[in-house]
Order: structure tokens, then sequence, then C-alpha cells
DNA sequence: TTGCATAGGGATAAATTTATCCCTTATTGT
DNA sequence: ACAATAAGGGATAAATTTATCCCTATGCAA
């Protein structure tokens, strides 16, 4: 596995928190788990635009960061289930309150991430 | 400049917030923009982890997402300084929210952070 | 018996983000 | 004269994160 090689800052809230939830998916793996979505398979087709693989890198982390608990059921084929921890459901008001912000101003952040766009990507 | 060759994904309010604080510094450079330190050079002092460099590239992609202003004074030596718009004051109860519950949880997430980064650092 | 679903991970390439280094301009303080 | 401050950006290297591809295993259904 990877080997950080720069210490992460973690002098404030902010910080902390940064550390745990950066991640293209991770705050899309903690709600959709929060939503009853646990299974890997099930992760999967809620986020199709993610492989298969960094979903599996991230749960890990989560896991790591006690976030989120693994079950695994001793069964063929093979049953995975996640759930959200004590820590990682006081998690969800904040994701909450993000996922909020980004419905409520659609349209704004559509506008400004696509008139960017143009100029920095490839068609 | 660097063009993306992925396009991101826009489809819930969780992408779109996400595409634009995603960025290692954005989120503290909003949080001290809305505490008055409108600057770059006193940013800087509050954020000597970062490079000027980076921050002067996330200060900008802020600015086109709209989130910041940037005002050039005609002088010398420069001054500039930045402020939120109206659209970015809105998102400072979510910052708020993503900092108190990293405030709040300071001591278990220094923990677990640490505890998986004996795993994962080169000392 | 071929194919699908389930879960996971190694190896490697590519994409993306950060870090480093250096250079410019003009004024103020020493 | 020389260093410091202010702001910024080009060039390039390094770090980090994602994407791709392929391989394992087992029972069930067509």
């Amino acid at each position: 596995m990877y080997q950080r090689k720069i210490p992460p800052s973690l002098n404030c809230g902010l910080d902390l928190i940064g550390e745990v939830l950066y991640g293209k998916w991770k705050v899309r793996l903690l709600w959709f788990i929060n939503e009853g979505h646990k299974r890997p398979s099930e992760l999967q087709r809620k986020i199709p635009d993610a492989s298969r693989r960094v979903l599996n890198m991230q749960l890990k982390e989560l896991e790591e960061h006690e976030l989120v608990s693994k079950v695994i059921y001793p069964v063929v084929p093979p049953k995975v289930e996640y759930s959200l921890t004590d820590f990682g459901k006081s998690l969800i008001p904040v994701i909450a309150a993000l996922g909020s912000w980004g419905d409520e101003h659609q349209e704004h952040l559509r506008s400004v991430i696509l008139k960017r766009a143009e100029f920095n990507y490839i068609q």
C-alpha cells in the first residue's frame, strides 16, 4: 500500500474532519450506508462513476477511521455489510447540511462549475 | 494550466458541493476570509503548512466558482483583498458545522488518525 | 457447462494535486 | 546599497489519488 510521506496538519477541527472525509467518494459512501445500502454491490450500483476498487479502498479507510464497521458473513457467495458506527452516525447531520446546500444551490453550482470547465477540459 | 480529462460527476448536491470544496485548503481559506483575514499574506500566515503557490491556485478556483471575489488595489507594494460573495457567505454555516464536529470529536479523531498513520507513514 | 453474482486485492498506469525553486516589480527601512 | 514586504506565476518534480486490467473462489440458473 501507499506510504504517506508528508504528515497531515491536525491543528483545528477543520483539519481533523478533512483528514477523514477527504476522498472522492467517502461522503457519498457514508450517506448511502446511512440510507440503508449496506452491501458493497449496492453501494457500487448507487455510485456507478466510481470503480469497485476505489470504493473498497475508501471503505477500508472509513473503517480504519472508525466511521463504519464491517461484518463479513461466512457464506457463499460472500456477503458483507457495512454500517455506521455511533461516531459515523454523528456525522450524518453534517453531511446532510452539505447535501442540502448543494441541492439548494444546484443551478448556480452547475453554472459556475461548467463555466470554469469550458476553459479547462479536453473534449 | 492543467487540463482535466475525466469529467466530474454532477448528479446530486453532494457531488456539486464536492466539486467546489474539494481542495486541501479551500475550506480553511473560506473560513479565514470570513473571519476577516482578507489579504493573501495574512492567509498565508494563518495556514503556514500550505505554500503560497497552492493558496494562490486554490483562491483562484474559489474565485472562478464565485465563492470569493478579489479586489486588486493599484498601489505599490501591491495590495489585494479577497472577500466572500453572497454565495460564499451562504456556505459559512455549513463550514461551521464541519468545524464544530471536528472540534467536538477532536480526541477521537486524533486517535484514529494517528493509529492509522502508524501503519502508513514513513518516519 | 458457460455465465453471472458476490467480494476482494495485486500490479501498474494514468490522472490530479501539491511542493519546490526561482524570477519580477517598486517602495520602505537600515 | 541591501534586505524585506507585497503579490503572483512559470517550470518542473514529487506526492497522492484514481483508474484499469486481471485473477481468485463458489454456488446457482439456464
